[in-house]
DNA sequence: AGCACGCCGACT
DNA sequence: GTCGGCGTGCTC
């Protein structure tokens, strides 16, 4: 019997695992499981990870591995469970997906960060210097605090705004030194908050009364105080001694939501969000790993954190778009994190006030407790929604007289006015008054028509937002050689634009990609106008977060572009877009007012939303999902396929389909699959877009079948020539 | 995915 | 005569 290898999960795009023999002097044994090793790959070497230890599986001469990375596993139990559990669900390589969990410094193969806390502290000379820096300056300041000792970071964010700069600055002349300090940081005391209301107790309660896992929908209108029970729920938590791991949307991360944590909880709060520096994410992970950080708050790639010590897990605006992957390991933060929760043993806490149909229908079906909080904080009340025909009306800048009337009415009366604009992107397009040509991008495309290229205000800069193709802005038209370019469309550079100049006594204020990239930039230009009148101009940021107690009107303009979309999935994103939007007005005393723009004042889903309220809308769309055999009912798989020929990318998936077919066997359950078609963007940075979508009442079937043919469609030759990829649980079909 | 090996066109 | 194009094959 041959001695005990070691079989390692590698970063290459191939379904298996690699046998080693362990690195020289070592054997290998079961505790080398979820450790990182070095090893020798063809030409060149990686680093990967012992997924299991025993006799291998090729009779070829093993190669030996170079060393461990790790002293002890970096994967504990649970976390390497799910992972590969993962990677069987996604159906992609076990190596990939474990790189993917990792910060990229740790799947390099560095180890693992340790987790000191950084403060900065005075040298010598700057205890010197301190009586010669100018009185009043951050610099000066910053020296005075230090003077008493050194100080965390954490400590100088609350004691002193803008003091990295002056740290540089001190640290520049050698007056101030960064200097690591154990982590056991000095905590804040924990504030109370606001006494629950009797609907927040029952939740809080509901979720104190969980023993091991449960997957605990808590479904709130906005404003009716969902981060207080999260915070209750999280309390609890630490008072057993567990950590808490809470994922929140791409935009839902900002410096106010921590600083809420922060204050309330009196433990050190991590985040984890997208830019966040390497290293950086790679410490928090590390103080995760060691149990050291107690509560972890992070977007969709924090549901990779480790949690020794679970206790639970909190998804907050559990339907949230962003919580998908969309390229490489196209994995969904919430269902993976409903996964871990159960292997882990913990409740899995999903808010929203807007949930996703699945998780409705999870409800429904008794799989997930229902909670629902339906008081809003402060006895508001609840808006009143509107719809206004615009049909055969004048329309500036795509608003209507009577739109522009009722802002005018809110400003008047002391309020404040949002104006939401139902489009990504905020840049009009470029158009040609006398012929009609307008700049759509050369390298991407939709079915009717190409994609537009919007107008960047200041520069005469095109972009496309697709693939982020730029280029000039050309003088005159291509097409009849006219001056008249004019920047056109209702984007929200335009609607500011008509506002600013028909209300000239009250701000206006456009937030959007470009006022807000500045960190605190929203909450600065929000500062900046307090409870004043005045309009706001936005889009998708301006959905949820912040506070806006004045805020006395909305009106959506562009709710159109939602109802009719080939996207299955596009009504329930307008529903819940427009209550989220909704949600925002009188949040205070005042009554607020909704006003829905549309060209459609009949259609369905505008009603069901008016009559019934989200769950009024949402029994009709999942009674139509039934009938037309769409998630929830069914189960999806996409396989998607780019190529410089539109020909490659279609014999591809004819053939993948061929396979599939045969694949079940004659035995085999009944799959649907549709296609080969071409995607709904036909064309994206210039290469050809095919798809083939496969369905299925039974999801073990669908995996099934998958199983049974990946191997073949991986080898067919045609999949050189072409990108391919398969993303199972499509969100967007685009 | 990388990276090597291998067999055909325009250049020091 | 070589440098280099990317087709195809492999990676324990």
């Amino acid at each position: 019997m041959s001695a005990a290898c070691l079989r390692v999960a590698l970063p290459v795009p191939l379904p298996r695992l690699f046998d080693y023999l362990p690195p020289d002097g070592q054997t290998a044994a079961a505790g080398d499981v979820g450790r990182r090793v070095r090893v020798p790959f063809g030409p060149r070497e990686l680093a990967g990870v012992v997924v299991a230890v025993g006799p291998p599986e090729t009779a070829a001469g093993l190669r030996r591995a170079l060393a461990f990375a790790d002293p002890a596993p970096l994967f504990h139990g649970e976390l390497l469970d799910s992972l590969l559990w993962l990677a069987r669900y996604t159906h992609a390589p076990p190596g990939e997906v474990l790189a993917t969990a990792l910060p990229a410094p740790l799947r390099a193969g560095e180890p693992l960060p340790d987790t000191h806390a950084w403060a900065w502290a005075l040298t010598e000379a700057g205890a010197t210097a301190l009586a010669g820096l100018r009185r009043g300056t951050r610099p000066r300041r910053l020296a005075e605090l230090l003077q008493a000792g050194p100080l965390d970071e954490d400590r100088l964010d609350r004691e002193l705004d803008g003091w990295r700069p002056a740290a540089r600055s001190l640290s520049r002349r050698r007056f101030a030194e960064r200097v690591a300090v154990p982590a056991i940081a000095q905590t804040p005391a924990a504030q109370p908050g606001p006494l629950p209301n009797p609907g927040q107790q029952a939740a809080i309660e509901a979720i104190a009364a969980v023993e091991g896992f449960a997957a605990v929908l808590l479904e709130g209108i906005t404003g009716s105080g969902k981060t207080e029970v999260y915070l209750h729920a999280i309390a609890q938590c630490l008072a057993r001694g567990r950590q808490a791991l809470v994922l929140v949307p791409e935009i839902g991360l900002t410096p106010q939501t921590l600083a809420r944590f922060r204050a309330r909880l009196g433990v050190p709060v991590h985040a984890l969000h997208s830019n966040l520096a390497d290293g950086e994410r790679a410490r928090v992970w590390a103080a995760a790993w060691s149990g050291q950080a107690r509560v972890i708050v992070g977007t969709r790639s924090a549901v990779f954190t480790p949690l020794p010590d679970a206790g639970l897990i909190v998804i907050d605006e559990e339907h949230d778009g962003s919580y998908k992957q969309q390229d490489g390991i196209r994995y969904h933060a919430r269902d993976f994190a409903l996964v871990r929760g159960k292997a882990l043993g913990v409740p899995v806490l999903l808010g929203s006030a807007t949930p996703s149909l699945e998780t409705l229908h999870n409800a429904g079906a008794g799989r997930y407790a229902h909670l629902r909080l339906r008081q809003r904080a402060g006895d508001a009340s609840p808006p009143q929604v509107r719809i206004l025909d615009v049909r055969k009306r004048p329309l500036q800048a795509g608003l209507a007289p009577e739109t522009l009337e009722t802002i005018g009415a809110a400003l008047r009366e002391g309020g404040q006015v949002l104006v939401f604009k139902n489009r990504r992107g905020y840049a009009p397009v470029l158009l040609c008054h006398d012929c009609g040509w307008s700049a759509q991008c050369p390298r991407c495309s939709t079915p009717l028509q190409g994609t537009p290229m919007t107008v960047h205000a200041g520069g005469g800069r095109l972009v496309c937002h697709h693939c982020g193709h730029r280029q000039a802005r050309p003088p005159a038209c291509p097409d009849c050689a006219s001056l008249a370019l004019q920047p056109q469309g209702i984007g929200t550079e335009r609607l500011e634009e008509l506002l600013a100049e028909r209300f000239a006594d009250w701000p206006v204020l456009r937030i959007d990609r470009g006022t807000t990239a500045r960190r605190d930039g929203l909450a600065r230009l929000l500062a900046e106008l307090g409870q004043k009148p005045g309009i706001l101009v936005g889009t998708q940021i301006l959905a949820k977060g912040h506070d806006l107690p004045n805020l006395t009107r909305v009106v959506v303009v562009g709710v159109d572009e939602g109802l009719f979309s080939t996207d299955f999935r596009a009504g329930e994103k307008l529903a819940q877009l427009l209550v989220q939007v909704a949600g925002r007005a009188g949040r205070a005393q005042r009554p607020g007012q909704v006003w829905w723009q549309t060209h459609h004042p009949d259609h369905p889903l505008l009603h069901a939303l008016i009559q019934g309220g989200y769950d009024g809308f949402a029994r009709d769309e999942l009674a139509l999902r039934q009938a037309a055999g769409f998630p929830p009912f069914a189960h999806l798989a996409l396989l998607r396929a780019e190529a410089q020929q539109a020909e490659a990318a279609g014999a591809f998936l004819q053939a993948a389909r061929d396979i599939l077919l045969e694949a079940g066997g004659p035995a085999a359950a009944p799959i649907d699959l549709h296609g080969p078609i071409t995607a709904p963007m036909a064309r994206r940075a210039g290469l050809y877009r095919m798809q083939l979508l496969l369905s299925c009442p039974h999801r073990p079937a669908l995996h099934a079948r998958l199983d049974a043919a990946l191997p073949a469609i991986h080898a067919l030759p045609q999949a050189r020539r072409t990108r391919w990829s398969l993303d199972v649980d499509p969100v967007d079909l685009y």
